[in-house]
RNA sequence: GGGGGAGUGGCGAAAUGGCAGACGCGCAUGCCUUAGGAGCAUGUGCCUUAAUCGGCGUGCGGGUUCGACUCCCGCCUUCCCCA
């Protein structure tokens, strides 16, 4: 069909005239986009009669400007999920919002001089635009956005939750520091060593600073098995709350420093005869105390340029590890023995209690180290066959115990409970759990986040603001430096107030929430529509909750994921929710990538407006969608998106084919076979994210309704049936279109709220089958038999092909195999 | 170094242990046409062949099996996470 008098110029929507007849998404898309608002189609009532509520969430979005393709990539699919499960006969509450704190609108303010406020809410604005022209079906009216007062008030409300019942706490210590931002960074945050936002190594620094006691639930953390998720996902959490079961035991220093001891933290207590040195951070506290006159310029040196190193590169394995000798020793309690007290930059004060114990013989960076400075190498562990000469490297695995003592001749894996026995009944040290999980740090020395709500008085100390006082507002008119001090720390009205218990002048905490704090609770917000002074509706909030499917990327698989699932604990326990888990289900969408790399702003830019003006926002969702499986992520091409727009065009033209000529008949069968066969695939494909597939399936029977039509072999009214079949299924992918025609074939009301169709599985089967023939393995033959044919005739059939009988000759038959439906193979050998 | 993915035509990919390459891109030939970034039809893994027949083929090397992209063992490459 074509049409005439085109410009050659804007051939893709500027055709004036038959428009009606060709699929013009530019007139479509728009007008249901309005409607389907209007309608309130996507509002979910928090019950509906009959339906089973279905919470489906999509990770939100930070506005930083334009949604770019990776946002198409996972939001466009995962709301095709959410349409597909509400005609699964759920109700369906897809909601979405904008996590729009955080450092992006910050460094707007400083590097363009942009208000970080009017930034944010005009890029939450256009990214509302854009959600609306993919044809996302949300339920608008429960936005959020996380910069909103009445939003970050419950940030602050849970913090004083928090704080009442020990959960937040305020401690000096050693933050991570990145130099560019000037701010701290929680744990989660520093990625080799370096900022993960900027890149810029993390160093160290001495600050108060306040933390969530996340760690108080690392064992509860542990424990996934009643959430549906990603093996990679959980053992991701697993790793990285790192527990470990070992001992600590004390080195007796008190030679050099009376009273004192060494304490050092081993998994590998069976190695402790093989101990030849201990080894301290440079932070370490005895350092001082322990380095004998002696030696004081050579560790005082040291420790200096230890101090420069960044972590990343102290703990490198490629990186020669140093040390220096303090003069002092300490005694291993197990053996009396006196070894030499180092102190060495690869041991970090942060991570156990600051101090190793050297056993050369027996791990990896000991070996290296004692080989450098001439250190013992002491074997204690034996490994099996072993001629006594000298190690090439460590012995890591088991072996049998040797040089140590009364143990000797056990494996090292019952050593090393008899030993940590024997370090328990002599009081010489204790079996301990460590976890690689810190406390969760949560000050930055920011502006665009949510205010601590504390206030510090001269007399009184850490005060909380009062609850009838929140929100602490963050105040505009602010200045921005980039000098390692929050904004609000030079907003004399923010930072002086009275305090609220005695009334004599007092501070501000002027350092504010990480955002992640924001993103921890907003399922709850979304569940709990309307809320008016509180923070959420417990009521509602057991409605919706757990979050039946949560969907985004796997690079939050640490921080915002573990956060979530700290708080929902946490929340719990202090009465306000009662289920242990906030999201049941969780699917991650692989990456986006062009030309095998990842997509960038500046050096690999893919943006889908184009796209959408050029071929419609349905035919960009399917294509991503029909690049692969999208938990792998795609390879975005341009050539590719024709073969999509194709379709569409093709289900457009064959949708709106008249059909009152049709009345022939003999074809019904196959038109059945073909409708059942899709539903079905199309059903489970979906359920599992496999929309590649699905499309694939619907391509297939999107020819077949046309080549039924074009054969005229079925009755007019049994091939309409099959067309809104074809519709059905179209519509979670391509909403618009979808819609569009069912509207044009005579149905009234929102094809999205109509149920899927059902498949019966009778339907699906046929009279004949193609059984592929085998030798030796081999494919000879295909033969088209009875469907219900038994082994025997199959095989007699099989032998009866040309084909088949030539592969026999001068061959006797070794065996017979049918499989049912599917093949004969027949194993033959030279006769 | 540890953990986890992935490796199939020119490209994106599909395949409960059972006909490898569905579906789509691209390409080729033809049709249509007011010549165009449109539409339709047919073909398209590689070698051989006029065509069949036949041979080869899922990163590499072994193994289990009547039968392996799929399961097992050992490598290689690559991506992600953690050190």
């Amino acid at each position: 069909m074509t049409t005439t008098g085109k410009s050659r110029s804007g051939s893709e929507g500027g055709e004036s005239g038959n428009d009606s007849d060709r699929y013009t998404p530019a007139n479509i898309e728009k007008k249901w986009q309005a409607k389907w608002e209007a309608d309130g189609i996507y509002e979910a009532a928090d019950s509906v009669e009959g339906k089973e509520n279905y919470f489906a969430l999509t990770m939100f979005p930070y506005p930083s400007g334009e949604l770019h393709m990776g946002h198409w990539y996972a939001y466009a699919p995962a709301d095709t999920h959410a349409r597909f499960k509400r005609m699964q006969g759920y109700n369906v509450m897809q909601p979405q919002g904008f996590d729009s704190f955080g450092l992006p609108a910050e460094n707007a303010a400083i590097e363009r001089g942009e208000d970080p406020r009017e930034w944010t809410y005009k890029n939450i604005e256009n990214s509302r635009r854009q959600f609306r022209e993919m044809g996302a079906g949300y339920d608008w009216t429960r936005e959020l956005s996380t910069s909103d007062p009445e939003y970050y008030k419950w940030n602050q409300y849970w913090f004083l939750k928090f704080y009442e019942n020990g959960l937040a706490y305020r401690k000096h210590g050693q933050a991570n520091w990145c130099p560019q931002d000037q701010t701290t960074l929680a744990n989660e945050q520093v990625k080799d060593g370096a900022c993960e936002r900027c890149g810029t190594p993390v160093i160290k620094r001495a600050l108060p600073q306040w933390y969530f006691a996340i760690t108080k639930y690392a064992d509860e953390l542990l424990e996934m098995d009643q959430i549906d998720w990603p093996e990679k996902i959980k053992t991701m959490q697993r790793n990285w709350i790192g527990r470990s079961t070992g001992t600590t035991i004390g080195f007796d220093v008190s030679e050099f420093a009376p009273g004192e001891k060494i304490e050092t933290f081993t998994t590998r207590i069976d190695t402790v005869y093989g101990v030849t040195f201990v080894v301290l951070a440079p932070e370490h506290p005895l350092v001082e105390k322990l380095t004998q006159p002696s030696h004081k310029a050579a560790v005082e040196e040291y420790i200096v340029h230890a101090g420069r190193q960044t972590e990343i590169d102290r703990t490198s394995t490629e990186r020669e590890k140093t040390g220096v000798e303090t003069g002092s020793y300490c005694i291993n309690p197990l053996n009396g023995e006196r070894v030499p007290v180092l102190v060495g930059d690869y041991v970090l004060a942060t991570y156990g209690t600051g101090a190793v114990m050297g056993v050369p013989a027996h791990d990896t960076r000991d070996f290296v180290f004692a080989k450098k400075y001439g250190l013992e190498i002491r074997v204690v562990v034996a490994p099996p066959n072993w001629d006594g000469g000298e190690l090439e490297e460590a012995w890591i695995p088991v072996g049998t115990q040797l040089n140590s003592g009364e143990f000797d001749g056990l494996s090292s894996t019952d050593g090393k409970e008899a030993i940590a026995d024997k370090i328990e009944s002599e009081n010489i040290g204790t079996r301990t759990i460590t976890y690689h999980l810190r406390d969760w740090l949560i000050s930055r020395q920011r502006y665009w986040g949510t205010p601590i709500p504390i206030i510090y008085c001269d007399d009184c100390g850490t005060v909380p603001v009062p609850e009838q006082d929140l929100p602490v507002i963050l105040p505009e008119n602010v200045t921005f430096e980039a000098d390692g001090k929050s904004p609000l720390a030079k907003h004399p009205d923010f930072m002086h107030v009275p305090c609220p218990d005695c009334g004599k002048d007092a501070k501000r905490e002027t350092d504010t929430l990480d955002t992640f704090v924001c993103s921890s609770w907003y399922q709850l917000r979304f569940a709990s529509k309307n809320p008016l002074e509180e923070p959420i509706d417990i009521e509602k909030v057991k409605q919706w909750m757990p979050v039946n499917q949560y969907m985004g990327g796997a690079e939050h698989a640490v921080m915002h994921l573990l956060y979530s699932r700290f708080f929902n604990k946490a929340l719990r326990d202090l009465g306000y929710l009662d289920f242990d888990e906030p999201y049941t289900k969780l699917m991650n969408q692989g990456m986006l990538v062009k030309d095998h790399k990842k997509i960038s702003k500046r050096s690999n830019p893919l943006t889908p407006d184009p796209v959408v003006e050029r071929h419609g926002a349905d035919t960009l969702r399917c294509y991503l969608m029909f690049l692969g499986p999208w938990d792998q992520g795609g390879d975005w091409s341009d050539s590719g998106i024709n073969g999509i727009r194709r379709w569409l065009g093709r289900v457009w033209d064959v949708v709106l084919r008249d059909e009152s000529g049709l009345n022939g008949s003999g074809g019904e069968k196959h038109l059945d076979r073909a409708s059942h066969t899709t539903t079905k695939r199309v059903l489970a494909d979906m359920e599992a994210f496999k929309f590649n597939t699905s499309i694939s399936a619907l391509m297939e029977f999107t020819t077949e309704v046309a080549r039924r039509y074009d054969a005229g072999d079925v009755p007019a009214a049994i091939w309409r049936v099959a067309v809104d079949r074809l519709l059905l299924h179209v519509a979670p992918l391509a909403p618009h279109l979808a819609e569009e025609l069912w509207e044009r074939t005579g149905h009234t009301g929102s094809i999205h709220l109509e149920l899927n169709p059902k498949f019966d599985e009778s339907l699906i089967t046929s009279d004949t089958i193609t059984l592929a023939v085998q030798v030796q393995g081999k494919l000879r033959d295909q033969i088209e038999v009875a469907a219900d044919i038994d082994k025997d005739a199959a095989i007699a059939a099989a032998k009866s092909s040309p084909n088949v009988a030539r592969h026999l000759e001068n061959m006797a038959i070794v065996k017979e195999i049918y499989v049912p439906g599917r093949l004969v193979n027949i194993v033959v050998r030279p006769a």
